[in-house]
RNA sequence: GCCGGCAUAGCUCAGCAGGUAGAGCAGCUGAUUUGUAAUCAGAAGGUCACGGGUUCAAUUCCUGUUGCCGGCACCA
């Protein structure tokens, strides 16, 4: 006679047990309708599930982040189920759910294309309209082997086998169609039906390289049509936003075939943005105490013996080229480099901290797959500094670079952050004391200035803990770009030192940190964090002068003297063209101002001035036009108001 | 690196059961002298990614390479 308690406190006693369904059903019929599963004492359970004891119980539906991913699920074995039908020589594999959607993995003797997606998709629709009721079934190990061993299931067998004896083992059928699953599912597939397929993608089994191949389908689903919708409409707003299209659109930057993959060239409009970042990183770094380096691309490849590179990063690093019977390597990190200037001289506790900044580029061998835009490229600038420092120093200093990092970041209109501490791993280097001294000063100076952070747990380097940032970008997408490491190896494997207050020799800390982490990929950030229409401070051209005829040209360039003199960076529009024109072609290029000049402001020496939101902003005196732009400009503001 | 797809004018894309190609935009020339998101006309622009093969004939079919796209794996 179970007594059941609602979520919302009150209590309901029934003679016999009940599933459910009928619980819901005796609650009201909408939420009948609505109900995908139960939560029975904090279990997910299928809907139909007895509960015969007196139980907390909650009816989940599919507003619930739950319910959600119970319709994913239930969606992902509706795509196998669809897939079986079609193909029936496919085998299952898994079929889990992800953001914003699933996957299911199939072993496949022919890959799927995307027209067999269309057609996977419609049998998907009518076994929807079919209506057919998910029921569960509990077998033995044993007989679930042997069953799916008889379907020629085989990576199903594979996959029981390494499920622990002591769980219990559930088959869930829909129409013809056998899946084994932990569940919970929806109770019948009509209730499914705001999904879509989305790609096929190759897809190791069990996400080992040295496994088949397996073939991937990534599909989305959400609890309505008008969800669907504007997840695939935010998609869109992604795509819109790519850097790579942008780029090119804009004449920013290529990456050019006759180069080969993951080399960057930035044009002069790109140029332009990147002067202006590199500028405000080195005033930035210089008034935080950093001295600014400059060291080789490439060294003696035993300096990577030295630093330990060619055992532990040899993959990643091209090739070493030869000269003169020795061989040079192209470097993949700066920090070797640093740590050599450290070492041309004997240094004192004095001296200690000692900032070195670099616009280092670097070239790493990134597989050719990996290759992605500026995302992820072979050859690239880090904004690399290192801190040398005393361990009673530590804090002061990781707090040092954390008000550095925000205040650089905010400037880029990044407030927000998600921060990670990673600790010690296995088998790491370093003593205890060290490791101790070190995550006890990354954590009082995450504290004190008052962030919030996750920790994760032996996620450190072997060389040392860690502060990894990632910034949120203007759709809400997630990068990590800048990171503070501390490294208790390379001063060894260098025998660094510096003569202590007593005389004696010690090993100073050694600490990385990058802020934008790779110029070209925090480059790629801003691109589609701005969707192209940089602030007006990196705006590669700020404003175009257009006449409106050929009579007010000489009028245009010298309104853009007065205004290159102001050090803004102008551009003339003397094409034959009307004005109309010029300001589609302006705006396309999301050129923050467009001062027409006509003859009322030849006239009055003033400009007709306009944004790239299409704002009307009025008529200005030249003269003021400057004064104006250049406080935006030194500013740095994110917007384009004028006040 | 692996799986699949793709590669045609500067860009976006048509086309070709095998008979050496076309549009829009951009660029160029000319006309127009323009008042807040596309003025008109003309000419030009291609080793159809690169190499090899099949064929009387290859941009098209086969094959290798390179690059790109979506994933996977990688990113101490």
């Amino acid at each position: 006679m179970p007594a059941i308690r609602l979520p919302d406190g009150s209590v309901r006693s029934y003679p016999t047990p009940i599933t459910g369904a009928e619980l819901a059903q005796d609650i009201g019929a909408g939420l009948a309708k609505a109900a995908l599963a139960v939560r029975i004492d904090g279990q997910l359970r299928d809907l139909n599930s007895a509960i015969d004891h007196d139980a907390e119980v909650s009816i989940i539906t599919k507003d619930s982040p739950e319910g959600l991913e119970i319709l994913r699920h239930s969606t992902a074995h509706l795509l196998a189920q669809a897939v079986k039908q079609l193909f029936p020589d496919v085998q299952v594999t898994i079929g889990p759910v992800i953001d914003n959607g699933f996957y299911y993995d199939f072993a496949a003797p022919k890959p799927f294309t995307p027209e067999d997606l269309e057609a996977i998709t419609a049998r998907m629709r009518a076994l929807v309209e079919a209506d057919l009721p998910v029921t569960r079934e509990v077998v033995s190990r044993d007989e679930a082997i042997a069953r799916f061993g008889a379907m020629g299931e085989h990576y199903k067998v594979e996959i029981i086998r390494d499920i622990p004896a002591e769980q219990e083992l559930s088959l869930y059928h829909q129409g013809d169609f056998v899946d084994l699953c932990r569940g919970p599912h929806v109770p019948r597939t009509g209730v499914l039906g705001a999904f879509a397929l989305r790609s096929v993608a190759g897809a190791y089994w069990r996400g080992d390289s040295r496994n088949p191949m397996l073939q991937r389908i990534y599909g989305t689903a959400w609890a309505t049509q008008k969800e669907l919708d504007a997840f695939l409409q935010q998609q869109a707003e992604a795509e819109r936003r790519d850097h790579r299209r942008i780029g090119t659109e804009l004449e920013l930057f290529s990456i050019q075939e006759d180069a080969g993959g993951g080399l960057v060239f930035w044009h002069p409009q790109g140029a332009r943005v990147r002067r202006v970042i590199e500028d405000f990183w080195r005033a930035a770094h210089t008034e935080a105490g950093y001295e600014m380096l400059f060291t080789p691309h490439i060294a003696h490849e035993q300096l990577w013996f030295t630093s330990g590179h060619k055992d532990f990063y040899a993959e990643s690093m091209f090739d070493p080229m030869q000269d003169e019977g020795q061989p040079y390597q192209l470097k993949p990190m700066n920090c070797p480099f640093h740590i050599l200037v450290y070492k041309s001289k004997l240094r004192s506790y004095r001296d200690l901290p000692i900032r070195w900044a670099e616009l280092g580029t670097v070239y790493r061998h990134e597989l050719s797959g990996a290759l992605h835009g500026l995302m992820r490229v072979r050859g690239f600038t880090q904004d690399d500094a290192h801190i040398f420092c005393r361990p009673d120093q530590i804090e002061a200093e990781i707090a040092g670079v954390l008000v550095l990092t925000r205040k650089i970041l905010r400037t880029f209109g990044f407030e927000r952050y998600e921060i990670n501490l990673s600790t010690r791993p296995e088998g790491s280097v370093g003593s205890d004391a060290i490791w101790e001294t070190a995550t006890a000063a990354l954590t009082a100076a995450l504290q004190h200035a008052g962030l919030d952070y996750q920790v994760d747990e032996g996620g450190g380097a072997f060389y040392g803990p860690k502060i990894d940032l990632k910034i949120e970008d203007a759709i809400g997408r997630k990068w990590q770009c800048s990171t503070i490491q501390l490294d208790f190896n390379l001063p060894e494997r260098f025998a660094m030192e510096y003569v202590a207050e007593d005389g004696r020799r010690a090993v100073p800390i050694m600490i990385h940190r990058a802020i934008f982490g790779s110029v070209e990929r925090f480059f790629g950030v801003l691109i589609e964090h701005y969707e192209g229409k940089f602030p007006f401070w990196l705006a590669p051209t700020q404003v175009v002068v257009a006449p409106i005829s050929e009579l007010h040209a000489d009028y245009a360039e010298a309104v853009a003297h007065q205004l290159q003199a102001e050090g803004l960076r102008v551009e003339t529009d003397l094409r034959s063209e009307k004005i109309g024109y010029k300001i589609r072609a302006h705006t396309l290029r999301r050129v923050p101002f467009l001062a027409v000049v006509g003859e009322r402001e030849k006239g009055n020496g003033s400009v007709s001035l306009r944004d790239r939101d299409g704002r009307d902003l009025g008529s200005l005196p030249v003269a003021t036009l400057g004064q104006i732009l250049r406080r935006l400009d030194t500013q740095r503001q994110q917007g384009l108001e004028l006040a």
